[in-house]
DNA sequence: TAGCAAATACTCTGTGTCGGATATACGGAG
DNA sequence: CTCCGTATATCCGACACAGAGTATTTGCTA
């Protein structure tokens, strides 16, 4: 799993679409717009001009021809090289085969969760829940709507494994509100006591936890 | 919910830090790692020293002291602000009531996934499926030892959710995998015989899924 | 007690990435 | 004829990241 030299998930893409035909940068930006790739794949001009350049310099891609119809701008059109298709095939069963982590926002927050007081916890929690809630309804009733169409499956799995995530991490959250609400997390008088005081976490208390943690390094 | 000129969630770690105490950068890394925080948000120094200057400059941190003992490098200690205590609440807050859409690299790769032939997608789902069961596996193991030893939750709440996290995609990765193997998803076939034939995803397949897509944006 | 690893505390560099602003041309609707 | 939307980029500054480099001191081993 030696580093890649492009990394950006949009190469991968636009090696992808290079597969199936060469494109200039403009058209492969609207062909993964429609194809709804943007919702999976975060895309921008900066980003795909610079790809396309990186992806060129590494000979994973190469200019086929440069027109200009008219006085518009020139149109590159760029085609994938061998090389290329070998790294598309790579990169794409590596992601596929090997989990890496990924940093969430969510994760770092709950990570420093207890520096608000819990009660204030618990309200911004409730109204996360609602938000997903409403996210997972609607995503829904979007998949829903393309299976009548008889849109095949896998045209939108991407989706559906959204979905799955979203729907755990709503339990998750729905656990933590009940813990925190009900007093059943053991540690929220402690919390709530820190924070009325005025004392934070307790130095005291990391000094303890790093041992524990430590421990099982 | 307007942008925030520091984004980087290390910053928001370093407030957190500098809301317990005055901090030096290496004592901040130093913290982090041993309260294992490292596994939820990113951390190097090339990062945190340059996270550090855009908070200066932002003033939500300023410097309270610079020290050399000995001849060592000198040490700069850095202080929250007021504004730098608002900007902790205000931010932790909003990570903790919206969700954000986050890409990763498995969605991704999901949404290219039909760009390799289904029975070498099957070989690397199962490969996928092995390695998230041993992290679960081992995750399991490392929080219960840290309830055995009475740890409180709340120190290790992110690790759990990442648990959740994991267990969820698990179960999306069986259900695909069982779905390609006895062919239950439909649109196997189809995906094999483009492959065999040679003949990429087809233009014509999505002419028409586009307008279906289109339908329920 | 010499030797060497580990810890201390950064600093630097090169490269990648983001989002938006800007440029210019054309084709069609009113 | 004017304005707008679509076509096709380019550019910019700010931020982010990985990892190597540096110079000193401490602590442990043999």
């Amino acid at each position: 799993m030696a580093k890649r030299r492009v990394s950006n998930p949009l190469a991968l893409a636009v090696l992808g679409l290079l597969t199936e035909r060469p494109m200039h940068p403009y058209e492969m930006s609207n062909t993964l717009r429609e194809r709804a790739k943007e919702e999976s794949i975060k895309l921008n001009y900066g980003s795909l001009y610079s790809v396309v350049e990186s992806l060129q310099r590494h000979q994973l891609i190469e200019v086929q021809e440069t027109i200009r119809e008219g006085r518009r701008p020139e149109r590159t059109i760029y085609a994938i090289t061998d090389a290329g298709r070998t790294e598309f095939v790579d990169w794409l069963s590596d992601l596929l085969a090997i989990p890496v982590k990924e940093y969430t926002q969510f994760e770092a927050a709950l990570s420093l969760m207890p520096g608000l007081p819990p009660d204030e916890v618990l309200r911004l929690l409730q109204t996360r829940r609602t938000r997903l809630d409403t996210e997972i309804v609607a995503t829904r009733a979007v998949l829903d709507d393309l299976a009548r169409q008889k849109l095949p499956y896998l045209f939108v799995i991407e989706i559906d494994y959204l979905q799955e995530i979203r729907r755990a991490e709503l339990a998750f959250v729905d656990r933590l509100v009940a813990g925190i609400r009900d007093g059943s997390l053991e540690d929220v008088d402690l919390w709530r006591r820190a924070h009325e005081t005025g004392e934070l976490p307790t130095e005291q208390d990391w000094k303890e936890a790093e041992v524990k943690l430590r421990s099982v390094d």
